[in-house]
DNA sequence: AAACCGTCTTGAATCGATTCATTCAAGAAC
DNA sequence: GTTCTTGAATGAATCGATTCAAGACGGTTT
């Protein structure tokens, strides 16, 4: 029968009648106990119930068993399948993922750093929203490195793990013209999302090249629901005057697109084609499946885990890298006709 | 310009001349400390960069400042909703939540019920997946109290928020026979779930009542993929033999079945209805809007962690109890013929 | 001027696991 | 029989913030 809370290594020590160097020893190098030593401590701990303080063993050992992630929006599917990758390379080092959501919002990035660096994790995965380069160097500086994910690092400061965005938006567009869109609409926002810049800077540059006009409709978010109005506002206009195709900065707008064609009775592709960004779960699963540009979101997740814990661990001879996904285009029913 | 690494305390206190007990006030009791002292302790903070360790702080006082919750998939949005509500409630206590997903592996589920016995946490929501309720009880004995999310407790042993799974049900396959449906059919598992089990009993019963019978497809998991095969597989089925009304026990499950008619050219609703379980923000967006069971997702978070903090403030006069509420049946297009 | 009071401030003791220099035992080498 | 070597075990010192009993200080009252 395991008894009371708090038994403590002590304790441990006295029932086994060992020292609490020894118990020590068998929690972290079991091997260099002796086998009746070893057995004994193992049945003390059981008997006790005994569960190891971390905060006293990393204060102590001056080092956590943890990563920081955080993330623009835990309720978009690309990002949970980013960390979910992330995990399992955490997983694999024998460290923990401390999962938090910046939810788009600057304080929030400011104080989930905060707390970061209060529990000392090793290091930091970050989507970064605000202006936070600046702090993230200064932590690298005091010992906690980071990586940029799902942003080029633009400068040597950092590793940072993302896709080509430009090419991704360029592919996007190149494909809305070669299933004959003649007058083709940007849909996504803030502009302050390197992101999104970037995707229609691509799609921008290739409307050009292609001779055609890119309409922009500039948004403050990049939720459904803003998908869904947009989407209302687009069928409300003449149909000579309203896009006949539609690239959306990410799957989310473009499935409250969708949504709205399909309920203002606007045939999807035939009246609007669409492609969205991330090809994310529901973007193929969705009834009239999504076009989208894929990008590789366990591998981004796995990949920006692994340049981190190269950095911690090799601190001094460590060279920072970017690594840059070209994104694919995944062509499905919403710009093909059957 | 902020030195490097690791100032500490005492750091601090040397630099404004006071002593380490008021820095440390200044920290936690900034009103018990002088204007002037204050001032120079937070210049000097300011000066060296210095960030408290936690780890310090928690082995000393003996708390930390976090709680652990574990679900059943991450990448199911029904539960990045929850754990949103819940994470609001636990900043406004000034706790932070590390999220973590046993992605419904009974050896992971244990694997971070360690992590958060040794993190010391001040509580755990969980979505059980294997038999840990013994092990919560110990833990709760032990000081870490627990809250069931999205499950009944089946004991007066743990708080608990969910909503009437069998209500659910039944309403889901009233709602199926309202609509004209003869052959109703279930699909959904693992029935080890309490969840996919009370949703099926609903749901049969209901049937029953009706004096129809209802087919059931068992499934070893609830994702998307799953529904899709499931999908493919009726889709094959003669069709006076094929259900022509389904009740999936989730969003994700209904949507890959939904795709799967669409693909495989049956009419929803009207060769197959269909129903799902959470009204996730997707099912609505679906290009076929999903008739869905809905739950206050959020809203279960935020009670769920409500209801942890009270036990853990209020530790000897505590009084577990049950939450449940009612989920509601949104209608859209996936049952109803426009 | 002594006694008293409330407000700030002080600093040594403390939390619990890890570390590491030291001790010990037993076998190997000479 | 003595000295070396090796492997195991020991336990006091340590990590950094918090705590709290005790002290300092300034002002009031008697």
């Amino acid at each position: 029968m395991p008894s009371g809370p708090g038994a403590k290594l002590t304790d441990v020590a006295a029932l086994a009648r060992v020292s609490v160097g020894t118990v020590s020893n068998v929690l972290n190098r079991p091997d260099q106990v002796s086998f009746d030593k070893r057995t004994r401590v193992l049945a003390a701990i059981e008997e006790l119930g005994f569960v190891r303080n971390e905060s006293a063993r990393s204060l102590r050992s001056g080092s956590t068993r943890s990563l920081g992630m955080l993330v623009l929006d835990v309720r978009n599917p690309f990002f949970t399948d980013v960390a979910l990758g992330a995990e399992n390379v955490a997983e694999d080092h024998k460290h923990s993922l401390i999962l938090a959501n910046s939810a788009e919002d600057a304080g929030r990035e400011q104080a989930y750093l905060d707390l970061f660096e209060q529990q000392r994790v090793q290091g930091v995965l970050i989507t970064p929203f605000g202006q936070v380069l600046q702090r993230l160097e200064r932590m690298r500086d005091r010992g906690i490195p980071s990586v940029l994910v799902d942003r080029l690092a633009s400068t040597d400061q950092f590793c940072s793990v993302s896709v080509d965005d430009v090419a991704g938006g360029a592919t996007a567009l190149d494909h809305l013209v070669s299933v004959g869109s003649v007058r083709p609409a940007f849909v996504g926002g803030p502009f302050t999302l390197q992101q999104v810049e970037d995707r229609y800077r691509g799609a921008a540059d290739a409307a050009a090249r292609a001779g055609v006009p890119l309409q922009l409709f500039e948004t403050p978010d990049l939720k459904f629901e803003r998908g869904r109005r947009i989407g209302d506002l687009m069928s409300n206009l003449q149909s000579d005057k309203r896009p006949d195709a539609v690239f959306a900065a990410n799957d989310q707008l473009a499935l409250g697109l969708l949504q709205s064609f399909a309920a203002n009775g606007l045939r999807v592709p035939e009246d609007v084609a669409i492609v969205g960004f991330d090809d994310i779960d529901f973007a193929s699963q969705s009834s009239i499946p999504l076009t989208s540009i894929s990008q590789p979101r366990q591998l981004i997740g796995e990949r920006a885990a692994q340049l981190l814990f190269d950095e911690i661990d090799d601190e001094p001879g460590h060279v920072h890298s970017q690594v840059v996904f070209t994104p694919e285009l995944v062509a499905r029913q919403s710009t093909l006709r059957r």
